[in-house]
RNA sequence: GUCCCGGUCGUCUAGUCCGGCCUAGGACCCUAGAUUUUCAUUCUAGUAACACGGGUUCGAAUCCCGUCCGGGAUACCA
């Protein structure tokens, strides 16, 4: 290719959400694009009339945002867009279609066919119940003489155009990743290119905008590989040179087959986003989707990703979809964010368990509570339910709680006699009370050689201590009497240190449950 | 049916182009252990693959052929 700058792009057609599938095509052109220095354009395909809807388009949109992927020119959208190649929607480059499309049929290279799509429908299955090898158009119309022509539209028939396909010659194709293949155009029927109502289809609209637009590479899903012999012959009946071609394998499902927006557990891009799905995780996963990052590292970056492509190490095996190792890479995101970063991130997802004025004043001490489940979950959205316990009055306890508190004969005993005993130690106070003091002195959760903080209240270190000589002093088995605690506490047998858990309920909420439930 | 592509642990992959460094590496999952007040994290260990059959070669996961299996295409969708 003798292209100067390296121009590629995404092509949607804005029929449904955008799903990984999908973004990851767009990924690896953009990355290409940015890693050859070159432009990523963002192109609708939108002569789809029936399908196409504005909503698609939107979600499209923000969902290749969401992901982190920018384009240099296209429709603008929150920055990105714009350029001197446009209109970037086919349905407003009709009139270009139309033009080329004459110039088609001028040279012979299209022709107009006034089958109607019944007996195409009707040639079709005479061809299947001879057991044709070859499913397609006839060439019904493909020799007309101009008398004929005539007749037809006398008839009020309205044409469409086909491309004339070269009878039987074999295409010597050269693709970044299938390396070369062979394909004899007799497998191939006279294609449409343009509706009977002067909109254009796939093949020809794409073609005739990619040399427009100056494309020079195409990387696009393997369903599109025929669809690459068709567009070559017409780079060629236009006079123009082809892009280079690279048709990536595809992502599948559970079961083996192409993932469609309709399998169970397949979700548009948009709806990880709502799940709380960090986006550079999603990004980083679909990415090792077909190719890989090293021979051993699975977690890089965004700019790690873009130096470290080659489009030609693409494999050409499709690969199933695994949302366990997807979950897990959230979590490794997230367990290395700041503990300020997690509560910024999670902060969208509170508001379902966490009270407005927690959320509007008392920032210090809900990171720590944020910090404190970082490397328990694995998408943002896991975490109101599992904060809620701070906020109740007195937490319901759950099955696993009730068995803690059942398990030893004198846990209830235990858990009165420990209200008394936190009752004389000088914990934080509780929340609503303004207990920030303690959050901003004490970084939680507490790690076991971190130096010990300065803290005018009792630290988690401190209550542990203290605790430890009160099991004695009462005669209880630290591990028994942990357990209980932690039920009256929380409402269940997970969570942070039991200390952590302490210093973050604060005084008074520490004594009320452990009042309440020595008493229930 | 026809054409095209593919096939390394259950999954994603490294290695394949330029045969020996591969008694096949990493990651997810799973199992066991360590740490610990629970869960989680972390650490350690373990299970587990070159689809099959031929050939070429001193030597093949890597090259060739065949078989099987899988996927894609075959639209007035993209």
């Amino acid at each position: 290719m003798i292209h100067s700058t390296p121009r590629l792009r995404f092509a949607p057609s804005p029929t449904g959400p955008l799903h990984l599938g999908g973004a990851r095509t767009a990924m690896y052109n953009w990355a290409l694009a940015r890693s050859l220095g070159g432009t990523f354009v963002l192109r609708i395909e939108d002569t789809d009339r029936a399908r196409s809807t504005d909503e698609s388009l939107q979600i499209i949109l923000q969902g290749l945002r969401w992901i982190g992927i920018d384009w240099d020119e296209g429709p603008k959208f929150d920055g990105c867009g714009g350029g001197d190649f446009g209109p970037y929607f086919q349905m407003q480059r009709l009139p270009r279609y139309l033009q080329a499309a004459e110039q088609l049929l001028a040279s012979g290279h299209a022709y107009l066919c006034f089958c109607s799509p019944e007996r195409i429908e009707g040639v079709r299955d005479a061809q299947k119940a001879a057991k044709s090898s070859f499913l397609g158009y006839d060439g019904h119309c493909r020799d007309l003489t101009a008398e004929q022509r005539a007749a037809a539209a006398a008839t009020g028939a309205q044409p469409n155009i086909r491309f004339r396909m070269p009878a039987a010659r074999v295409m010597n194709v050269h693709d970044l990743i299938r390396g070369d293949v062979e394909v004899n155009t007799k497998e191939l029927d006279d294609w449409v290119m343009v509706r009977p109502d002067g909109v254009p289809l796939y093949n020809f609209a794409c073609v005739v905008d990619d040399i427009d637009m100056k494309i020079t590479h195409v990387v696009r899903g393997e369903e599109h590989f025929l669809n690459g012999i068709k567009q070559q012959l017409l780079f060629e009946a236009l006079g123009e040179q082809c892009p280079l071609y690279a048709h990536i394998p595809l992502i599948l499902n559970a079961k083996g087959a192409k993932l469609s927006k309709r399998d169970p557990g397949v979700m548009s891009v948009l709806e990880y986003r709502d799940q709380g799905y960090p986006p550079e995780a999603v990004f980083n996963y679909i990415a090792l989707l077909g190719w890989g990052f090293s021979g051993d590292r699975d977690v890089f970056t965004r700019d790690e990703m873009v130096a470290a492509f080659q489009i030609g190490n693409v494999g050409k095996a499709g690969a199933k979809f695994d949302a366990d190792k997807l979950h897990w890479m959230c979590g490794e995101y997230i367990r290395r964010w700041s503990a300020e970063q997690c509560l910024e991130r999670a902060r969208p997802w509170l508001a379902k368990s966490v009270p407005e004025q927690a959320l509007a004043q008392h920032g210090t001490w809900l990171q720590n509570v944020v910090a404190c489940y970082q490397e328990r979950v694995a998408v943002l959205s896991e975490f109101p339910a599992k904060i809620a316990w701070l906020f109740a009055d007195v937490p319901a306890l759950d099955e696993a709680a009730q068995k803690n508190l059942a398990k030893h004969e004198g846990a209830k005993a235990w858990l009165s006699a420990y209200a008394d005993e936190l009752q004389g130690l000088n914990l934080p106070p509780s929340y609503p009370a303004d207990r920030s003091a303690a959050d901003r002195a004490v970084a939680l959760p507490s790690k076991k050689d971190a130096p010990e903080p300065v803290c005018e209240f009792a630290t988690p270190a401190q209550i542990d201590a203290a605790t430890r000589a009160f099991t004695e002093r009462i005669g209880a088995k630290f591990g028994h009497f942990v357990h209980p605690v932690r039920a009256a506490l929380t409402g269940t047998d997970k969570g942070p240190g039991l200390f952590d858990v302490v210093f973050l309920l604060g005084k008074e909420a520490c004594v009320k449950r452990l009042r309440a439930a020595a008493a229930g």
